[in-house]
DNA sequence: CAATAACCGAGTAATATAGTTGGTTATTGA
DNA sequence: TCAATAACCAACTATATTACTCGGTTATTG
């Protein structure tokens, strides 16, 4: 398991997603403006995270992306796995035949930690991240100005 | 904090040090050899360890690294900071002056992910990693094969 | 039917990763 | 004193990843 800044995009746009849904399907340009990442570079890690089936989206206007799980039912390890695909690099690659026991110091350790990482971010929800730093409060005031109603968009 | 391969790398390299200490220093040699990382790299990387003050170095035959404490009270975040420097990709990139409170989201939200992070990876250390996958047997096999005393480095 | 917004793919620039090359300096033992 | 060892160092290179741009299509809405 890697932690890249792609995996902190997408958890950054995922809750900015979290925060602003609940007016419905949320659009990534809004995502886009608010923090400040290209819209297509959204596209793409949406497009990974609704292959994996976190989110989904409707077109047209009033449409968006909307979460498939509640915010505590989706949890760290779920958006970063979907989105920083895992790309095998022990030197043995998969195959088992690491001759003579020193070759397997990558194997073996590497994904003991990186299983216990992957435990640790799977405990991790995306609401509790949400909840845990007063960004509620930043919800309320952010609301009226972040998701207006349609109208507006301009 | 980051977690890429690249820490992954140093990582490794580190628990082959802890592994064949005690016969005195470790050639990066003898650990680019039986882990399969190019010996430059890992110049780049111990050297960037012996900043931080992990290890240090003692040059002509017979010398290699050292590590500068104990396996146990060398953690894991120890290694990665020191070799996968932080890279601030923040928005607002150190400064606080995110003018409405949404462009903070990445910045207080994922600072906290990556404490949290940080305290998971300190809580673990290079010895308990060593120990924890039944690597001391291995170690025992490959003692004499791999801590030639510099008489057959050939 | 025009606007919206997801969806899609091919490209590109910038950066990071991993390695190469070609050194120097310090230490050892013959 | 000298040759071998091995840390130490800097510049350069190839590849991969990151993040983005561009130019579309498809579906949905009013």
């Amino acid at each position: 398991m890697r932690l890249t800044t792609k995996g902190r995009y997408a958890v950054t746009a995922m809750i900015d997603l979290s925060l602003n849904q609940g007016h419905g399907p949320v659009t990534l340009r809004s995502i886009s403006q608010n923090q400040g990442i290209s819209l297509s570079y959204l596209e793409q890690l949406f497009a990974k995270m609704r292959k994996s089936g976190l989110i989904s989206g409707t077109r047209g206007p009033g449409g968006g992306y909307i979460l498939n799980r509640d915010v505590d039912r989706i949890s760290i390890a779920d958006i970063v796995v979907a989105v920083d695909e895992p790309l095998d690099i022990t030197e043995c690659a998969g195959r088992e035949d690491c001759q003579d026991g020193r070759r397997c110091l990558s194997h073996g350790l590497w994904s003991e930690l990186s299983d216990q990482l992957y435990g640790f971010l799977a405990g991790i929800s995306l609401g509790e991240l949400m909840r845990q730093s007063g960004l509620t409060r930043i919800r309320e005031e952010s609301r009226q100005v972040e998701v207006p109603s349609l109208a507006d968009t301009a």
